[in-house]
DNA sequence: CGGTTGTAAGACAGGTCTGTCTCGACTATG
DNA sequence: CATAGTCGAGACAGACCTGTCTTACAACCG
């Protein structure tokens, strides 16, 4: 019996968040981290009640359902993990457009070899709903739709004629390093930068230092 | 309540495999279907033992536990998806190594505009379990290498030099396609076709006829 | 002081999950 | 015919799921 339950992290996981903070924020943070990690399907609101120490009337009192939770949670993830993270990063690097494209693969260089790495929740809660409407699905394609205006943003200001097809690529290459890394490839995030490489100088985008090598 | 069941496709799903075929026969081919469609988790046995027209115990007889079923799954899933389908289509079109690498994304645009598109079980199967020992996930991740094995034979055959990592960057353009399929993305293969024209010449492979254009 | 609000704790309902067990029917073989 | 094996149907146990409800306690405000 309990066949894939994935256990509870009986022993030693994340600490929860601490009584000090109010409910709200003990759910959201815990939300964050249980979701972040094993998907909506695998956590239960008994467990996220459990961890953030707090009522579960409490819960359902700021989330009417676990689906507003995990609607919640991807919008803070976008918050969180997309905006506060990856793209402030690749801005607090500077540099011309194409550099910046460049720059999120180093950026998930780090992010694919640190020891608690989580995958992307986008992806992991897509892959987990067969529905094509359901509302949980469509925010996660909305979701990763922003990180691709991202992309194509820096495209057009590398002015790349098909900044949409080039935005869809280089996604193409960042969704697929994740996957990689994902099944264990620490790697991947160079060698989708490789591939990155060839696809700028192919669109025409000058100025990328050939200093780094590995191609 | 019924958060997320995605309905077990309550009204015009897949057909029931014939009841002419033997028990074991019954079971697999509607594992097959739902496994490959909806994942593990979201499949219950019961729906299996319902679907296939079958006793509880007669699956249980077979399979000792949901786990041992699933990866029969996997190993149905690697038979029929990618040697019966992938490598053999690849194989039966012919022509140098390279051709042989970008009809991949060929046959992979055919089966993203199929309207019946599931997916890759094993990425799906793959990010449903966190825990990086569970047997299940093990399998995953060793099928995922199989395909890579084909890659990789045909970078050899190609002269690519570092023929692994060739085929790391190919798997990612496969991967990355396939959750852009997921998406909705309908035209990601002739967009990771183009990435991989890039990675070819870039690697010194000769004979691609550029007549096809779209880089 | 009394009343309101927010909350923790936990029981509970109704459903689903995996896995076990029983029973009756059917079939094959001697 | 008789015996053994296989199978469909379904009850069942124990656990977990979402979502509701009750009770008790603590803080704050008039």
């Amino acid at each position: 019996m309990a066949v894939n339950r994935s256990k509870p992290s009986a022993s030693a996981a994340a600490p929860a968040p601490p009584r000090s903070a109010t409910a709200r924020e003990r759910i959201d943070d815990t939300a964050y981290e249980l979701f972040s990690r094993r998907g909506m399907r695998a956590v239960g609101v008994d467990e996220v009640v459990a961890r953030s120490g707090v009522a579960k009337m409490t819960l359902y009192r700021h989330y009417p359902s676990k689906n507003h939770l995990v609607l919640a949670f991807l919008r803070r993830r976008e918050e969180l993990w997309t905006r506060g993270w990856l793209q402030a990063e690749i801005e607090r690097r500077g540099g011309p457009p194409g550099e910046r494209l460049l720059a999120i693969f180093e950026v998930f260089d780090k992010w694919f070899r640190r020891a608690d790495f989580e995958g992307c929740a986008f992806i992991n809660v897509l892959l987990e709903i067969d529905d094509p409407k359901h509302p949980v699905r469509l925010a996660t394609v909305a979701h990763l739709a922003t990180i691709r205006a991202f992309l194509r943003q820096l495209a057009e200001e590398a002015g790349v004629a098909d900044a949409d097809g080039f935005a869809r690529q280089w996604h193409i290459l960042m969704k697929g390093s994740i996957v990689a890394a994902g099944e264990g490839d620490r790697g991947a995030a160079l060698r989708a930068r490789g591939l990155g490489r060839l696809l700028l100088a192919d669109a025409g985008v000058a100025g990328l230092g050939d200093v780094f090598g590995v191609a």
